[in-house]
DNA sequence: GACAAGTTCAAACGATCGTTTGAGGATACG
DNA sequence: CGTATCCTCAAACGATCGTTTGAACTTGTC
């Protein structure tokens, strides 16, 4: 087999780099399948199209994603000592261990693409696979915060995953001090997002 | 004169509605010139290339802004008694402010779409025509959160421009309700948005 | 070795892209 | 009226786009 997997992953792997660095529109095919070492057509053979490559890309990280902060949420939801600061790193932490994990980094950066286009076809196709994720959390942000009116909630929870999801696509392209490991790197960076959207969300 | 001014204004206009709408790669130049009501040809007589129609949309725009957000900042700045909602209110308003004027919501929104792009290119020609504006609000914003490093000012700040940016670019596009004029409406969402900023910024 | 299914390949398809051209219309000044 | 300047227009340029095709190659099974 190819050096990195096979044709499949290398597609995927050397997509998600190119959307992340020019955009869906600007990484051509031709550009793809040089970059993964593939043949042109192997794009249309594998996945029927572009369109249905980029939702793969999603797909593979979002379902991993997804399910790991439901996980991280469900052992601190509902509980009566559970903090605010409990909810935000089970939304965090799972996204910062992916940017760790492998080039997953790249991943947040299509990620916030996403966010800041404002493209229906790819918002419909998020709240529909994955809406069921931030429902969650909303639910339980509403219960830590019964101060709040409904309308005031949706509010900062927009304006907090926005500014996390963009945040978090920066990060891994953040040049840390080399003393510092990578492992420690993270979770000062999780601590660091954990305060800011907190106070964000509680501000009276 | 046809109907919406100059060709130039009329391109412009459209640019920017087509841009935000479908990105800078994914909006055509026979799409934009067909909605401007004008020749092709018209778009490279008048400004060169389509590279330049990016920049002059981003120019046309960011010339007043910053221009405005530099004027309310020397209102507040240095003064004894200015507290941090005062200089994010500079940050902020002008920019609402412009989303009411004309069709500058659609403006917004090529903003955060930048933002999130990381392209190398905008971000460099960003910085250089309009960085002195971003240097000038970090330097109030040391003054009046002493207590902050460097490395963590420079963090919140960052987050807290992106997590605007990418907020006042959906502004507009919230349905509000019919009995609320668009003025109180701005107002509310301004409050809002300063109030969630300063919690962030000044964090414990 | 023979056959079948799965995969890769070079080449080409029509469509659309940004840009250029040269002729022609519009406008102002003598 | 003549002419110079600014602008618009239809048409075409070469390049690149996503996609399709049919032959060649690989792999597993009998």
């Amino acid at each position: 087999m190819n050096p990195a997997g096979s044709t499949k992953e290398r597609i995927l792997n050397a997509a998600e780099a190119l959307f992340a660095q020019r955009g869906f529109d600007g990484a051509s095919l031709r550009q793809l399948t040089s970059a993964a070492g593939v043949n042109l057509a192997a794009v249309n053979y594998h996945f029927g199209s572009k369109d249905k490559l980029v939702e793969q890309v999603f797909r593979r990280r979002l379902d991993a994603l997804n399910t790991e902060r439901l996980a991280a949420l469900a052992k601190v939801s509902g509980a009566p000592g559970t903090r605010l600061e409990d909810v935000l790193a089970a939304f965090i932490r799972p996204a910062l261990e992916l940017s760790h994990d492998n080039g997953g980094s790249l991943f947040m950066r299509v990620l916030a693409r996403a966010f800041a286009e404002h493209d229906d076809t790819l918002r419909t196709f998020l709240s529909e696979n994955y809406g069921h994720v931030m429902r969650q959390f909303t639910a339980e942000f509403a219960r830590l915060l019964p101060g709040l009116s409904k309308e005031e909630l949706y509010w900062r929870i927009d304006l907090v995953t926005g500014a996390l999801t963009l945040a978090m696509s920066g990060f891994g392209m953040i040049r840390r001090r080399d003393n510092v490991s990578e492992r420690a790197h993270r979770e000062q960076t999780t601590q660091h997002l954990i305060r800011f959207a907190a106070a964000g969300l509680s501000a009276s």
